[in-house]
DNA sequence: TATAATTTGAAAATGGATTTCAAATTCATA
DNA sequence: TATGAATTTGAAATCCATTTTCAAATTATA
C-alpha cells in the first residue's frame, strides 16, 4: 500500500501492527518516538485524521475526558464490534456481537437515526467491578 | 427542598426550571451570571458534581470535545430515555424508548456488563442530515 | 463570642487538541 | 536537472473545558 509520506506510513503501520489495540493520539506519538521514529506531535494528529478520512483507521470517543481512540480499520475485526467502557475501572471492552444489528435496525426504524457503531461507546459497570 | 448554600440552590433551581433541557457547566455558569446570580465558575462546577452525587442531577457525556451535559433528574422524564448525537450537525436528541431495556438485558446476559443509559450516547446521523 | 469547619471564587495550572507559520520536502514541467 | 509551485512538516503558541490552589468569606458549634 503506497503511503504518501514517511510519517503517514509510520503512523499507519504502527496501528496496523497493533490492530487488536486502540490508542490515543498521544499514545501513538510517544510510541513512535520511543521506537526511534522521527515525527512531530502535530503530524501524528494530522495523519490520524487523514487516515480516518481515508477509511484506513477508525476513530472513536472513549474517555471521560477528551480522549479519542484510534484503531486500524481491520474490517474482519471491526465487523459488528462495539465498545463497552467501564465507568469504574475505565477499561474499554471490545465486544463482537450481532445484537448491534438489532439495535441499529430499531433505532433506524423507530427514530430515523443511523447509528455509527464505531463512534458509539456504551458506558456502565463491567463484571469485575460489579463483583468487588 | 433544603439547599445547603445559596449557590447550591441557584444551580439546582436553574436546572429544575429547565428540566426539559441539558446544559454544559459553562452554559449554567453564564446563564446564572446573566440572570444576575452571584456565583463563581468553580462553584458551578463543584455544585454540579455534588448534585450529581446526590442524585438530583444527571450528568452525561455529550460532545465531540470535553463537553459534559447536566440535566435535572426528573425521574418521570428520565425513565427509559437515552441520547442520540448527530455527528454531522451536532444535535443531541432525547429519545424515550423501551428498546433500551432489551439492549441492557442482552448486554447483561451475554456480556456481563451493566449499561448506564444516562452516561451512554449513541452516535450517528440524524434524519435531517441524512436527507440533505 | 470565640473557634472550628465548611464553602467560596479568582487565578493559576492542566492536558489533549488545534492553529500558526516558516522551513523542509516533494512534485511538475520545461 | 533545474526551477518554481505545491505540499508537508513540526516546534511553539493557542485554545478551552476542567481542575487545582489557597486565602478570604461564610456558617456551624462550643
Amino acid at each position: 500500500m503506497g503511503y504518501k509520506t514517511k510519517q503517514s506510513r509510520l503512523v499507519c503501520e504502527y496501528l496496523k501492527a497493533n490492530a487488536e489495540k486502540h490508542f490515543s493520539a498521544e499514545e501513538v506519538y510517544f510510541a513512535l518516538l520511543s521506537n526511534g521514529g522521527k515525527i512531530g506531535r502535530t503530524t501524528v494528529y494530522r495523519q490520524l485524521d487523514r487516515l480516518v478520512d481515508e477509511g484506513k483507521v477508525r476513530k472513536f470517543a472513549a474517555g471521560d475526558n477528551d480522549a479519542r481512540c484510534y484503531q486500524f480499520a481491520d474490517n474482519e475485526r471491526c465487523h459488528n464490534h462495539y465498545h463497552l467502557k467501564c465507568s469504574d475501572c475505565g477499561r474499554l471492552i471490545h465486544t463482537e456481537c450481532d445484537f448491534l444489528d438489532k439495535l441499529s435496525a430499531h433505532i433506524f426504524a423507530d427514530h430515523k437515526f443511523i447509528i455509527d457503531g464505531s463512534k458509539t461507546v456504551l458506558y456502565g459497570i463491567c463484571e469485575l467491578c460489579a463483583n468487588k
